[in-house]
DNA sequence: ACTGACTATCTGAACGTTGAGATAAGTAAA
DNA sequence: TTTACTTATCTCAACGTTCAGATAGTCAGT
């Protein structure tokens, strides 16, 4: 009898029920590679929630998160002469040509700018217009909260604690600096 | 001075760049809420990672991660009569269309099957078949093998502390249990 | 200057998902 | 049994991403 064997059912999630389901299945599998798929799984069905409320949300401004993704970059490490998209590329963690995408449908829309790099004409600079930083502005707010309802049931600690887990795993990645 | 701040390089990841880039240039924003931020940013960011290396891994056996979710659910909770495609969506958290989709490829393939169901003719099971179940046991190692690899810099304390935070999470959204 | 290797970005096809709507089957009440 | 509602799945257009390849600018060595 594991702990997670008696959990109370109301301390139970859906991954529990996985959990038991490859146990009952597949006995043979040692159970600490569960508990790993479990935390995986866990993340994954997290982020389809905060995706579907985030997607919700920006859909309100027109916007998309991969869009969002791009404004917040901007914005908050943008500067004034704005950043390349070789940055944007590693800083969104997606290929060159999901970047080229995105910035043409921002730039469709005015909320930012594309210049050629004086140094490296190869590069191009994205910048945000003056209506992509108030949209920004405004819509972030309403983000972090958005976001914050997520991690509310979580204290102060816990969320240190997540937040530090979570790093450790990332920099064991090499996860240690943007692009 | 937070911590945050004086943590030395070699424990801080590319999130915590971010942190410090929003405090920056939106000092007005509460930092609590930038360290939610933070951890959806990180759970971002550490799902690139995996989805990568799962994706390359997929690959060799022609499937990707979408359609092996499906082999996988099938394989530890489809009995001999297999599930309904609604159940499929609920526990894979897409539309039906999706389903449809990942069951027709899965199907052209030969992995599995659909029937009617015999109390709800509007219902359908998808089943394994003999081939499917030999290829999911065959990628279920390797599989688990990936993810362990992703976790690996973490004891069993911490796997469990972080399966503990983030099922607090679940079930905060009432993910409580499998569709 | 010239060559070759490398880097930054764009292009376009293939593909999976979403979202809205269609079809068909079950259900409950009159 | 008829009507109205609900549920289960499929269809299809729109869209974002990846992957491979194209284009063009940079840089080191000769």
């Amino acid at each position: 009898m594991t702990e997670r064997d008696t959990r109370d059912v109301d301390t139970r999630d859906a991954i529990d029920d996985v959990w038991d389901q490859w146990r009952h299945e597949r006995p043979d599998i040692d159970p600490a590679d569960l508990d790993v798929m479990a935390a995986v799984g866990r993340m994954n069905r997290l982020r389809r929630y905060i995706d579907q409320t985030l997607r919700t949300y920006f859909a309100r401004y027109g916007l998309d998160f991969s869009e969002f993704d791009v404004l917040a970059t901007l914005r908050r490490s943008g500067g004034v002469e704005g950043v390349s998209a070789g940055t944007l590329l590693r800083s969104a963690m997606v290929t060159s040509g999901a970047i080229t995408n995105r910035v043409d449908k921002l730039t469709a829309k005015g909320l930012v700018e594309r210049s050629v790099s004086a140094e490296d004409r190869r590069s191009v600079l994205v910048k945000l217009t003056p209506e992509g930083i108030r949209l920004v502005d405004d819509i972030l707010l309403g983000h972090l909260e958005n976001e914050s309802r997520f991690l509310a049931v979580l204290d102060a600690a816990e969320r240190d604690q997540l937040n530090g887990l979570l790093r450790k795993l990332l920099i064991a990645q090499g996860d240690t600096h943007l692009g």
